[in-house]
DNA sequence: CGAAGGATTTTCT
DNA sequence: GAAAATCCTTCGT
C-alpha cells in the first residue's frame, strides 16, 4: 500500500511558513475551521498537517460544550482567539480545540484528523510517517490526533500565539500543496445534525469515515 | 463488510 | 449518577 497521498515535506523548513499570529485566529469560528484545513501543526515537536476540523460556533450551537454556559472545562472557548481548548471525554480520549472569534460568544474547532510527519535522515526533511497508515497509530479522529500530538487536559488554556509557545500553528503552501476543502454535517453530535460544519481535505485518504455514509470522499 | 457493545474517568446536574 | 464533540473489539452476515 502506498503512502497517503502528501507533500514531500523537504521544504519545511517550518520557517518558510507563515506562522500564524493572533490574526489569524481571530476569524468567524466556522472561517478558522475551514482555513486550518491543510494547515500544519506543530504541538512539542511533533508535526502534523490538519486534514479535517469542525466548527463549534456560539452559545445556541446545541452541540458544543458552551451550550450550557461556562464551566471550568470549558472557560477557554469563552475567551480571546488564539489558545487552546483540551478536554477529556469518554474515559480515554483528549481532543484538541483552537479558539477562533465569534462575536463575543464561546468558539471552538476541533482537530479532527492530520497526517503526521518525521524526520528523513536522508533527505533532511520531513516526510509522511509510516504510523498513518495503521488506524491505530495514525492521527485520525479526534482521540487519536490527541494521542499522537501528546496532548494533555493540562494544555487546555495554553496561548499558541506566544512567540515561544510549545505549540504553534503554520499556514500550509498554498503554491505547492493546494487542499481541496469540503464540508459535512459534524461527526457525533446530538444536535444541529444539519449544519455542515466539518471540513475536511477530499484529497487526503486520513479523514474520518462518516458513520451515516454522509458526504466523504473516499480514495481507495 | 456493518452493527453492536464495552471500556473508562472527568465533568456537570 | 448519567452523559460524553470516541475508539476498539467482537460478532454477525
Amino acid at each position: 500500500m502506498p503512502l497517503p497521498e502528501g507533500p514531500s515535506l523537504d521544504f519545511l523548513g517550518l520557517d518558510h511558513l507563515a506562522r500564524m499570529q493572533r490574526d489569524a485566529f481571530a476569524l468567524d469560528t466556522v472561517e478558522l475551521a475551514r482555513s486550518l484545513v491543510g494547515a500544519y501543526l506543530s504541538y512539542r515537536g511533533r508535526l502534523l498537517r490538519i486534514t479535517e476540523t469542525e466548527a463549534y460556533r456560539g452559545g445556541d450551537d446545541p452541540a458544543s460544550h458552551a451550550y450550557r454556559g461556562r464551566t471550568r472545562r470549558n472557560a477557554p472557548m469563552f475567551g480571546p482567539p488564539g489558545h487552546l481548548y483540551v478536554y477529556f471525554t469518554y474515559g480515554m480520549h483528549t481532543c484538541v480545540n483552537v479558539v477562533g472569534a465569534c462575536e463575543g460568544e464561546p468558539s471552538g474547532v476541533l482537530l479532527r484528523a492530520g497526517e503526521l510527519f518525521v524526520p528523513d535522515p536522508l533527505s533532511g526533511g520531513m516526510v509522511s510517517d509510516p504510523a498513518n497508515r495503521v488506524p491505530r497509530t495514525s492521527a485520525v479522529g479526534p482521540g487519536r490526533l490527541g494521542r499522537a500530538v501528546g496532548a494533555t487536559v493540562a494544555d487546555s488554556g495554553m496561548d499558541i500565539c506566544q512567540p515561544n509557545a510549545e505549540v504553534a500553528f503554520f499556514l500550509g503552501d498554498p503554491s505547492a500543496h493546494d487542499p481541496v476543502v469540503s464540508s459535512s454535517p459534524r461527526i457525533g453530535v446530538s444536535g444541529g445534525a444539519e449544519i455542515r460544519w466539518r471540513f475536511y481535505d477530499a484529497k487526503s485518504r486520513l479523514v474520518s469515515k462518516h458513520p451515516r455514509g454522509l458526504p466523504n470522499h473516499t480514495f481507495g
